[in-house]
DNA sequence: ATGCTTGCTGAATGACCACTCAGGATGCTA
DNA sequence: TAGCATCCTGAGTGGTCATTCAGCAAGCAT
């Protein structure tokens, strides 16, 4: 067999598609639904294999969350150093988390997520991790904005702790297909407080705005 | 064995207890974790019995659903209605589903219906009939507040919507024991927020806040 | 070459659990 | 009192799965 360009990676490249595939079956069953036997079918290797590499479901699971948590927040801090100054960067995340990038058809995985946390510490820790991430990144968007003077909250901490939480709740209303909720809707509703939380007067400098 | 007066009523009694130890396990256990075993002993019959009067483990945590929506909201309309204006009725929301009532430790319950609900129907049309019944009440007590001038704003429908979703997304928090979240922030979050969002001038006659 | 390590497989194994069922008790109706 | 319906039990039964394991393949070091 074609060694040594291989060798070395080749057992890696297992492992990823095992885990590609744990997010592919996990999104579609749920976590409570996913079976080895899903991942080891949709990665087309055995059953062995998964347990070989993740130790038992329970790692392979886990192993699937820490990736997504990852690959979300890789592909949004990539884009939202994209953006200009604070009032489009607040834009941005109220566009992201509500459809665009690795979001999309995640918030129902968040939802599982949040239940699994209640008694999985794993589950715990990367929401927490998660929801952390996602508080430091507004709180520092928001203080850039006050520097700038785009932005004056009353009390930007929050500030943060409600349009963090509002997403959330929003959240649920759109990964449950809550009649009458659209991404659109989504981003509406959420920047408008941001607007009224934040006292932004700028017009959002539009030309960003449904993309 | 003394009938007549139990003839009647002891299977009912029996159901009950069955359907009350449900939910104390579901509680405890979350609901994959529940099993009939578990519901069998928490109540004190077999497991057979059970089975006789849901049908299944699913029938079982069906009716338990339904059993704790209907409690939540008797308890909340009772309330509710003692309330004076549409400024205490509100407050008074913001202080129930902190913490008070039937509410206390049904958080963690709402999560797991939340992710049961992306692929349980039934689990589905509780959720939805709670949320609207509780969207529905809050725009009854707005539509008063503007009707009584306590309230001004600038769109109901969606102050409506997002305090509403605020609410979920703190809830989370709350439930998940996110440090710094406790019910009394909860309450002082919200209610700011509702302040900003329906324009209450009034200092919501304290008197009735923590209680 | 020999034997070791790593990666991998597929066929057991055995635990766990929802659900079934045969039957027992009780009291009602006729 | 005989027959019937309701309630209830506890011992199966069968199916589903995670996990184990014996063993194969293939490169690597010696």
């Amino acid at each position: 067999m074609a060694r040594v360009a291989l060798a070395a990676k080749a057992p890696e490249e297992r492992r990823e598609r095992i885990m590609l595939a744990t997010i592919v079956v996990v999104r579609e069953r749920g976590f409570a639904g996913t079976r080895v036997a899903d991942i080891a079918r949709e990665a087309g290797t055995s059953q062995g294999l998964v347990l070989y590499h993740f130790g038992s479901l329970a790692g392979a699971l886990s192993a699937c969350l820490t990736m997504l948590e990852d690959e979300f927040y890789d592909d949004f801090a990539q884009h939202l150093a994209a953006e200009n100054g604070p009032v489009e960067r607040l834009r941005f995340m109220a566009e992201l988390a509500a459809g665009r990038g690795a979001a999309v058809g995640n918030w129902g995985l968040w939802l599982e997520l949040w239940a699994r946390a209640l008694r999985d510490p794993d589950s715990r820790a990367v929401r927490e991790s998660q929801d952390r991430r996602w508080r430091t990144v507004l709180r520092r968007v928001i203080d850039e904005g006050v520097a700038d003077g785009s932005f004056s909250p009353s009390n930007a901490a929050k500030s943060v702790l409600r349009l963090a939480a509002l997403m959330d709740g929003l959240a649920v209303q759109l990964a449950l297909n809550e009649p009458g909720m659209t991404t659109r809707k989504f981003t509406e509703l959420w920047w408008e407080s941001a607007v009224l939380e934040l006292g932004i007067t700028e017009p959002a400098k539009r030309g960003k705005s449904p993309r």
